[in-house]
DNA sequence: CTGAAAGCGCTTACAG
DNA sequence: CTGAAAGCGCTTACAG
């Protein structure tokens, strides 16, 4: 009653027969080299368990067959797959081409990340409306889940909890929280909203206008809203709420309609502190459209330091977060989570990047 | 000699104790249900087999047992594996977050048309010298490959040549040549080339500088380079060579030297296509560094159309590759290979964008 | 339409 | 250090 119809009988085993149909698996080096399955097995898993000789001649033919490891049978019999997962979540947009610049920088090192630490990564676009916590966790494709996106937390909160409920291992970039159910982290974006009000006081601006969403829908938005509001207060200025216009999407056209919305308020400002640089590109083309110029006229900043900012005319000042090391950050706390260890949420620093958008007079 | 040591003895069928321990299989899932675990297995995936009644009550306890099948088995039985692989290959370079936003494009649109498909994507950044062909197909973690980066050609070729010998499905992203080893599409860069030419002829220009790799090495490069030089023969215009400098690399940096080293040949032009925005980007960096003026002194055009080359300053004319077309191409026919069904190479159009860069006067 | 059985190609106790 | 056996959780002939 055999369970598989190779190996074939005693005397065949050096007969080149093996090389006839398909890939080849490890009975086949097994009868190649005169050893077990089993050895080829451990031989090829780097065992301790194999003398060095045998584990040479091991190697030798599986290199001479293209013996590669059958990943779904070795997967499925050790209860893991060496393969992280990568979900981007956002709102759902008409031109589904463009991803947010910034975190297509966290996709390529998040990715690097990955692949020096020996996982594979599967990566998905959801929309948020989707139905994502049911995927890769639980089909066993992936040992764990690193979800990235800007969106309302509050509406995607219980997918979290669902999440945490089966058990799925995942780490999240996102603002960190008092009371999450999973593990965040994430920029230290009130420090950021900080370093930009200090920097326009500097420049001399008094009347200094938010552009992005400031309620706990958006908790990273709303912690750089904070961070300004405190070093305006701490310089002895008020907020003026009538400066501060919601633009939910983090997209250029939400950035414009939101500068249209502030100067239809028609209450003086003379700088603009976007929550993100796509929004800060919208509105620096609405405040171009009007004719008012960027710095002289309104001081300019933005959030993210996307590729572009250092392009723009004028360049855009902005916040630095180290797509590198958030990368890194998230792979590693993971992979700590996969192991069962002890995982903190982190706070990563940022670093505020001065250019021409913000600055009155000639660069 | 039972294989498993589920199923517990009859009688116990009914009992909540599927519960208890790990994920849920098919097994408990049968239990549950009191028919055969091939049956389950069968209404899962929509067999015709199963009796409507029989496929919903399936379905009901699946769903309550949040029951998930697992892939690992699935794959390993059915030998398919229902991913596809991406494997954006580059050139090394220093700051390894920096990928070209154009193959972040076609990125995007790729994982959009895999998720479309019902295929996973496994993404894989490698360095033009790594091994890539050992890897996902033959470890049966995807069942094909798609190959997108520029880098020199004839120094892949080999390795493409290697992937079909072994019976790899994949499919490239590049030029279309006549005696290439795989299925490659691209969009039609000779064309592109003529387009650009043909546009800044209209400007007045007839010293037109080429930025970029003329050569097989390039081949994408190449045929944007021979529709240029086309162009300009059919208008009477010879093509100078001291007007053609490599830049190799497709980077700001790449563009920047090359630019540099037109310049330093003191030969005039009135007129640059970079064989790639990015290149243009550094050209006209190194242009306002000479406070050359784009586009009263020097019209400038580049290629791909990225997201940012509309907010350069001035905004730059390129040449717009279909992203979504391409990336559903792609997909498309690696799926018809994998299938075994014929395919053929592609050749995508592309599309001319005019913006102030290229054009004298004001906009 | 349904079930019992085989088997996908590995890893990992277990025994020596 | 090595081998024989069990078993990971499915899919798919095969038989009814």
């Amino acid at each position: 009653m055999p369970l598989r119809d190779r190996p074939p009988p005693a005397g065949h085993q050096e007969l080149s027969a093996v090389h006839t149909k398909g890939k080849p698996t490890s009975f086949d080096i097994a009868h190649l080299t005169g050893v077990s399955q089993s050895t080829v097995s451990r031989a090829l898993r780097g065992s301790p368990l194999v003398s060095e000789e045998t584990r040479q001649r091991i190697k030798a033919a599986a290199d001479q067959l293209n013996y590669k490891v059958d990943k779904n049978a070795s997967n499925l019999r050790s209860q893991h797959s060496g393969t992280l997962a990568l979900l981007l979540f956002e709102d759902p947009t008409a031109d589904d081409s463009h991803i947010n610049p910034f975190f297509l920088s966290m996709l390529g090192s998040i990715t690097r990340a990955c692949a020096l630490r020996g996982y594979d990564l599967l990566i998905s676009f959801q929309q948020l409306s989707d139905d994502w916590h049911a995927d890769y966790a639980d089909t066993k494709k992936a040992d764990g889940i690193i979800l990235l996106g800007y969106g309302d937390y509050l509406a995607y909160r219980d997918k979290l909890q669902k999440l945490a409920a089966q058990g799925t291992r995942s780490v999240r970039w996102g603002a960190v929280l008092p009371d999450q159910p999973d593990v965040s982290i994430g920029c230290d974006n009130f420090q950021g909203g900080q370093a930009v009000a200090a920097h326009l006081l500097e420049q001399g601006c008094r009347r200094i206008a938010f552009l992005g969403d400031a309620s706990s829908h958006y908790p990273e938005f709303f912690d750089r809203y904070r961070g300004y509001v405190s070093t305006l207060r701490e310089a002895g200025v008020q907020a003026d709420p009538a400066l501060q216009v919601d633009a939910i999407e983090s997209t250029e056209q939400a950035g414009y309609d939101a500068a249209e919305t502030l100067l239809q308020r028609d209450v003086p400002f003379d700088a603009v502190f976007a929550a993100s640089d796509l929004i800060a590109i919208g509105a620096m083309r609405a405040l171009a459209d009007r004719n008012i110029k960027v710095p002289e006229q309104v001081a300019l900043a933005g959030f993210d330091d996307i590729p572009m900012a250092r392009f723009l005319n004028p360049p855009l000042t902005t916040v630095l977060q180290d797509t590198k090391l958030a990368g890194e950050t998230l792979v590693d706390n993971l992979l700590s989570l996969i192991r069962r260890e002890p995982v903190e949420t982190h706070l990563l620093p940022v670093k505020l990047v001065v250019r021409r958008s913000s600055q009155y007079g000639p660069p």
